[in-house]
DNA sequence: CTGAAAGCGCTAACAG
DNA sequence: CTGTTAGCGCTTTCAG
């Protein structure tokens, strides 16, 4: 019932009558070792389910450890589970473990997550930066040779590396496309907090959209939500002002599930849907969503890429590099531009 | 360019012109120290940019790290990820860190995964086990005191809790639905490999329940798939039999991904559906789909509980705790089962 | 081919 | 209130 102590170095040199140093050897295909001694270590440490300590040896080597810190908005945000799947599947046969937490967009939070990731002395950090987030106090680890990556936005107060979806050439294009279907009047329900990145980027190429159409924007045809519920409320409330939006572009994955949702329940079919960021279904709707579909795999493999790259002495400049989003057209953005037909 | 190397304890101490033992004091409010020397030695870790090395610390103390080991199948899958994500929340305020990996439903990448964190000296082990998997090589561990959890299925070789969902009865009860709405050929498309708990437990069900009412079990109604374009080939094929089943009971929610996308590509309206688990966007589909719903928030949370607890002590015997599931009906369990008008 | 000693960064256990 | 010594489990360095 007391816990037993795991068995260390020691106790396997003592089970076969050599040194530690000896199996050390062994374990780590160091030095050279007779046959004979290196069959009766192994013997040893299966017999005493021996398993070295990581971190003492991490500790006595010096260098960083063989994990990578990852700061993302949400474990269970679809989007970023496919860029943590992503950049697990390019990282692993590095050897390299994932120290992952979710920082629900709050710099404290992320703050204190990286502070961790850094006293365990990850290898790479790998982040999603909140809105607010300074970065400065990562300077002197960057320079130290930690690869420090932004994921999905750029941070703050630090020169580093990001990888960023094309979200204004993107959601220029979704834009565009309600436009070339007849929509003049198109509300956009972006996420919070309006400082967001994303969020601006996106919000710029609607507003470039509607500039090359000579559609003056309209304020109050914008609205925000933290989430799903809200995005439904945020619909709600665009549909039933004195002039509505015939079209609405969903800022991302959520706000298109609270705009999709909301459509469904009020048994709107009349008005325009386009997404920034794919979503599971999209297809089977009715009408099926069209998107600018993200490509999180790529994000994932680029961020690991460029991550691990630096890991191998990599010293050029900081680069943003911008995966690029795709129109897929499945029908929402082609609802008639005839306006509410009853409410 | 060289990478310096990272302040430790004994430059802050020697700045300060103090003992390592002093400055170790301040950072972990142990002894009594002086407040002047306080804010000096604070001045300096401030300066010197030092964060304490937490692996040479774990080392010292002994004890199992502020570290958690969590194995799942796949980081994107949503319902994975909302489980992740609930298992993070309750765990923070003790401070504990996650460290995660995708087995892939892969036995080899599962252990190789649970290896690298039991080196790490992890506080605890959770585990969503791969079919195959054995896992009698944690058998010391957890008698050494080490808690281990199987999340969403029972693991194979080692009597510890568990925390799964309502399988049998979820899916009896979804299948049972769609009996009482007149269905009695109703597929079931299921999971890979076949021999994987969920899959088995919710097939029973799907048998009990046709059993209750006295509907014989016909094998060539039960088709399997890895994922969602396989799932919408099973569709397609057992919606091609001779004697075509009016319903489908998807095994998780992969499969009704699956399913609905299928029968919105061939414009099937007249298949009934139920699913088990819920996916987004389900009440947004025509008809909205009807689901035999997961909570993954209360299975992370039952799953961090109950390793708190065996943290904290708890020696009763291993337990399994099961999660219950809820129908949610939405439309699509009701459709007419007047058979395949149509090809 | 193998071992002894020293030390990674930190803290426990005693001193003072 | 503070410092010293020892040692966590491992590897490096240098001798055998």
């Amino acid at each position: 019932m007391a816990a037993k102590r795991r068995p260390t170095l020691a106790d396997v040199a003592r089970e076969v009558g050599v040194s530690a140093k000896t199996v050390s050897r062994v374990l780590n295909e160091d030095g050279p070792v007779s046959a004979e001694t290196r069959e009766q270590v192994l013997a040893a440490v299966a017999k005493l389910g021996f398993q070295p300590n990581l971190m003492a040896r991490n500790i006595r080597v010096g260098g960083p450890d063989t994990t990578i810190g990852l700061v993302i908005p949400d474990l269970a945000n679809p989007f970023f589970g496919a860029v943590a799947r992503s950049i697990e599947d390019t990282v692993r046969d590095r050897g390299l473990t994932l120290l992952m937490g979710s920082s629900a967009d709050d710099p404290d939070r992320e703050r204190s997550l990286t502070d961790k990731f850094l006293a365990r002395r990850v290898s790479i950090l790998m982040v999603v930066p909140s809105v607010g987030a300074d970065h400065s106090h990562l300077k002197p680890h960057r320079a130290a040779g930690l690869p420090v990556v932004f994921i999905d936005r750029p941070g703050a107060g630090l020169a580093t590396d990001s990888v960023v979806s094309s979200n204004r050439d993107g959601s220029h294009e979704g834009v565009a496309h309600l436009i070339a279907h007849g929509h003049r009047r198109i509300g956009f329900i972006g996420d919070l907090p309006t400082k967001l990145y994303t969020r601006r980027e996106r919000l710029a190429g609607y507003r470039s959209a509607l500039g090359d159409a000579d559609i003056p924007y309209d304020r109050s045809l914008v609205a925000s939500a933290h989430d799903q519920r809200g995005a439904e409320a945020a619909t709600s409330k665009l549909l039933g002002l004195a002039d509505p939006p015939t079209a609405l572009f969903a800022g991302n994955n959520i706000m298109a599930l609270g705009i999709v949702a909301e459509l469904a329940r009020s048994k709107r079919k009349d008005v325009a849907v386009v997404a920034f960021d794919d979503v599971s279904l999209a297809e089977a709707l009715e009408p099926a969503l069209t998107v600018v579909a993200q490509d999180p795999e790529e994000i994932g493999r680029t961020v690991a890429a460029t991550a691990l790259a630096r890991l191998d002495g990599d010293r050029s400049r900081a680069r943003t590099v911008t995966v690029p989003t795709r129109l897929i057209v499945r029908g929402s953005g082609e609802q008639p531009a005839s306006g509410a037909r009853e409410a």
